[in-house]
DNA sequence: ACCTGTCAAGTCTGG
DNA sequence: CCAGACTTGACAGGT
């Protein structure tokens, strides 16, 4: 099995590289000429794509083939206050530039709105953002003008008292959304909500991949065995022309299980990665540590000269 | 240069 | 019904 990592949305390494540099919708609102207004949040914007692409450089220059954008690279654009700016024109050069070195480096992309997206809410107000936030995203990609392998990775949302009413919810709310996003999206199992064994059946009932994420299985296992999930999960990987791709973290202590550590720990993911290598072909694996690029590269360290495993490049290994 | 409280959004818990 | 926790990078305003 092939092995490739990829990290989140900024580096500790490379300084003064923020893709998430904002503005906030009280100083916004404090500017009196709001054309100049929107302006400087079109100039934040260009900068934080400038230092996605510098942080693709970097990437390229270590083998990491794999990265999740962030979701704030556009401050405010689904703000109730700026629902009729459309700040595309303007900033379509530098989102094809940024989609022009991810084709040129043939890498793994995506989005990971955060948790205000839920498609498993009773509430109407709620149910309108999440669709309007994920059709942003997507327009993200679109103007970067990736194809569907570029994904949006959601998670189910809440439970509110009922699961099973709640997921009924979700398969109906979501299972509305247009192709065009739908083709996008995975789905990730939650630390608290929604199972990997439930997210799983979602996953086939609505005919999308499936994001396992461990550390949330491992807080939240429903009394499943992951190993045991895994070739259903890699089954929702099949029309796919992408490997399926999980989610690392290690818990922060043991007051705080749930929160993630600076590191990863190599011990619980080696063990996973050995357990599914004879099964499973090519996998991506998308490290969510603090430190970020650095935890990335002190895992390849940690993994190097491990028993069974082979280094390839800087972030990518074959074990079994 | 550095510190501290605050920030768009949702959900859950506890009072 | 409302406040606070959750969690997080960065702002905003201060020294």
């Amino acid at each position: 099995m092939i092995v490739r990592f990829g990290y989140v949305s900024m580096s500790v390494i490379v300084e003064n590289a923020s893709p998430s540099k904002t503005m906030t919708a009280t100083h916004f609102q404090k500017i009196p000429d709001r054309e100049a207004a929107i302006r400087k949040l079109e100039r934040i914007a260009e900068q934080n794509l400038h230092n996605t692409l510098r942080l693709l450089k970097h990437n390229r220059a270590h083998d990491i083939h794999m990265y999740r954008f962030s979701s704030k690279l556009i401050p405010l654009l689904t703000h109730d206050i700026l629902r009729t700016w459309d700040p595309f024109p303007t900033l379509k050069p530098a989102f094809k530039a940024v989609g022009d070195y991810v084709k040129e480096h043939k890498m793994r992309v995506s989005f990971h709105p955060d948790h205000f997206t839920v498609f498993s809410t009773p509430r109407e107000e709620v149910l309108k953002n999440s669709i309007y936030d994920l059709e942003q995203h997507v327009n993200m990609l679109e103007a970067m003008e990736l194809d569907a392998r570029a994904k949006c990775n959601i998670h189910i949302g809440g439970t509110y008292g009922n699961k099973e009413e709640s997921l009924q919810r979700f398969l109906k709310q979501f299972g509305a959304l247009p192709t065009r996003i739908k083709q996008r999206m995975t789905l990730e199992n939650d630390d608290k909500t929604f199972t990997s064994r439930e997210t799983l059946t979602a996953c086939e009932a609505c005919n999308v991949p499936m994001v396992l994420d461990i550390h949330h299985h491992w807080v939240n296992d429903g009394g499943d065995d992951m190993t045991a999930l895994w070739p259903s999960i890699v089954q929702t990987w099949k029309e796919e022309e992408i490997p399926p791709k999980i989610h690392v973290s290690s818990p922060k202590n043991e007051k705080n299980p749930r929160s993630h550590a600076d590191f990863v720990e190599v011990t619980f993911l080696l063990a996973f990665l050995r357990a599914i290598a004879p099964s499973t072909e090519r996998l991506d694996v998308m490290i969510e540590a603090k430190k970020k690029d650095e935890a990335l590269f002190k895992l390849m360290s940690d993994l190097e000269g491990m028993e069974g495993v082979e280094t390839l490049d800087q972030s990518t290994i074959r074990i079994g």
